[in-house]
DNA sequence: CGTAGACTTGAGAGTCATCAACGTAAGTGG
DNA sequence: CCACTTACGTTGATGACTCTCAAGTCTACG
């Protein structure tokens, strides 16, 4: 958690995107070689995070970007009453803190869900960088945008078996495209957060798990959730059965 | 709507940012004036549009963001099985079109709520623009920010009272900004509009107003609503009784 | 082996949607 | 100016869905 100074950082902790292997769903995505190693220069690992460590506490000054290396996050609020709320959970290649870029600080608590580990992206030097790199620049907008109409689908679907559907639905379609299987999914979440994040009860979860399993559309054991009839599951969660 | 061709635009479509009142709630906020004259030269002024006029519709391919010049617009899909589903209203000063930058094509429709006129800020000079003015980039990130917390505050109170209420506490924030009265509000959109904006019913909107009404928080008359006790009306919709 | 937290399942209650009837305002054409 | 239309808005009755409360089971881990 304590860093030295800014000069004379440890080599161990410069990570390079360019050797990176999420390179493409990442911030880098699209980038050439040589504007790549710009972005070296500014990348700092942290972590390894366990299960319950905070990385960035919601109020905190707005410093950096972070970008999921592994493991898994989740960005959370506390309410006028000390209530939590779950905004996101965030995979490996993806970006957090991007809520503080307009107030300055930080909206969201971030918190590690397992053993995890995040590249920082100090965001004045970022921004420095993609003045000069046209391609970032319209990356770091795609990401912002990325997230906006990710923020905009969450809620949409009205009935709790839809949002449900629709969760596992996507955290399937994510794994898929960091080339784990879509249909074995691991939760390193509670019931109770992902309730929330759907702004349900830990119950109702409950309950639907089972009863998409007694409909044969997914195996439930505790944590680990497979998915036996995924257009089936698509249908319930009102989407398109249809690839992205 | 149609317009001629790229070069040659006559003199009463050019508009100019370093001459607009509403510059300082803008995309140019913050922006010194020689760098505001950069602006000028790619805004382009549409409209007037008039209630139920389509300016973007969703798919449509993604070639500029637009600004509200005058009136209000609303941003608004149709999903799987032809429901409407509004993801907000747009007041003067205020940018649309943000969901497109990622999937380069407009995720929403916007239409005009009343008659109304816009900006359009062709993407891809504001972004060439943007590479050489950090402050229009750093303004560009806060827009984009913004709409990010703004849709994460929407559906975050779970009563419908508190929804309610949270949406007639910031509509009157956004028209104290713009110089208007906070307390006299003008609906420029049908209760239906609302009740989906918050995922609720026209029936449960019109119940609730009545109910504020009856405990004397706001007086309604059609589509005038005059807040009679901001404070409590923040109470109710979970908001701390801070100003902004 | 015992405890704490996570998870499951059941019963009852409350909120909001649905359905339906009616009232009101604005616009049209006679 | 007045019937007529159409969209909007209000109000009431009913019911479904999901929350709350409660009891009990399972798992992990010291």
């Amino acid at each position: 958690m304590a860093r030295s100074g800014a000069d004379s950082i440890p080599a161990e902790l410069r990570q390079k995107c360019s050797q990176c292997s999420l390179q493409e769903l990442c911030l880098p995505r699209g980038l050439h070689v040589h504007d790549l190693e710009r972005l070296d220069s500014l990348v700092l690992c942290e972590g390894p995070h366990h299960a319950g460590d905070v990385l960035v506490t919601a109020g905190d000054r707005f410093r950096a970007l972070y970008a999921v290396r592994s493991g898994s996050y989740k960005s959370h609020t506390i309410d006028y009453e000390g209530r939590e709320q779950i905004w996101g959970f965030h995979l490996p290649g993806e970006l957090m803190g991007l809520d503080a870029i307009h107030p300055e600080h930080h909206l969201c608590t971030l918190t590690a869900l397992d053993t995890a580990t995040v590249c920082a992206l100090p965001f004045e030097k970022l921004s420095e960088i993609a003045g000069e790199l046209p391609k970032l620049r319209s990356q770091i907008f795609r990401m912002l945008g990325k997230s906006l109409s990710e923020q905009t689908t969450r809620l949409r679907e009205e009935s709790a078996e839809a949002r449900l559907a629709g969760f596992l639905v996507d955290l399937s379609a994510r794994l898929r495209e960091r080339g784990f299987s879509e249909r074995d999914l691991h939760l390193s979440m509670p019931r109770r957060d992902i309730a929330n994040y759907l702004h349900l009860t830990a119950e109702t979860i409950s309950r639907l798990l089972a009863r998409f399993q007694s409909d044969s559309l997914i195996a439930v054991d505790h944590r680990e959730i497979h998915l036996l009839d995924l257009s089936k599951l698509m249908r319930r969660a009102h989407r398109e059965v249809v690839e992205t």
